[in-house]
DNA sequence: CCAGACGTTGTT
DNA sequence: GTCTGG
DNA sequence: CCAGACGTTGTT
DNA sequence: GTCTGG
């Protein structure tokens, strides 16, 4: 869930809202994909100021031989996070927040894919919670990169590989499908894209 | 011991 | 179908 | 997440 | 770096 977010707002909006200064220089994007740059937001626990800066997101552990790790690494269950050796000890010391105002999901009918658009009532920001980690790249340059961690199945436990739909719910309650049913869909993905350029 | 993975989604 | 790059 | 590639030889 | 599978 989740590949794809919305951060349309700009910087002042951002720092201000969520109370961060303002290290990145970060323009409104409407189509955010994996491995492309974002902005986040960290605290050192022992101080009092956050911080809204550069990361990639797709989580790049220090231990990584090359970047590509990062593309399989957006996101992490919240289920196993504290003990995916990709994501545990960024679990422990480096959390942050990725800010959003808005994220999408596809829903399917045969060939056709159709993004439907997820945000606030109101349109205000809110945020993911999310995980960073530096890696130094064969070159030596240090890259930092970030994870969202999310909750696959919030209300059950212990998590199932996969629970069938039950007609109880009504085929498919608790499913992306059943959130998008009768909203409005948003623009493709090839329009989205558009709008970032 | 070494070699190779290290992750998620959604689905039957 | 499956992998890679954005 | 989607979109696009998915391969080699040999050379103007 | 650390774990898993062979």
């Amino acid at each position: 869930m989740c590949g794809r977010y919305r951060l349309s707002r700009r910087k002042q909006f951002i720092a201000e809202y969520f109370e961060t200064d303002n290290e990145v220089d970060w323009e409104p994007r409407y189509n955010i994909a994996p491995s492309q740059p974002v902005g986040i937001i960290r605290q050192d626990p022992s101080r009092p100021e956050r911080h809204f800066s550069p990361a990639r997101w797709g989580l790049i552990p220090s231990w990584a031989s090359d970047a590509s790790i990062g593309f399989k690494t957006i996101n992490a269950r919240a289920e196993t996070v504290a003990t995916k050796p990709a994501f545990r000890d960024a679990f422990v010391s480096r959390r942050c927040l990725l800010p959003a105002d808005g994220f999408f999901e596809w829903m399917r009918s045969g060939k056709e894919k159709q993004p439907f658009h997820f945000g606030m009532r109101d349109d205000s920001l809110f945020a993911f919670a999310g995980l960073w980690d530096r890696w130094r790249d064969p070159a030596g340059t240090v890259i930092e990169s970030c994870s969202r961690w999310v909750s696959a199945y919030a209300n059950r436990s212990p998590a199932p590989k996969w629970v069938p739909p039950r007609e109880a719910d009504g085929g498919d309650l608790g499913s992306a499908e059943a959130l998008m049913r009768g909203r409005r869909p948003a623009l493709s993905a090839k329009e989205l894209g558009a709008c970032n350029r």
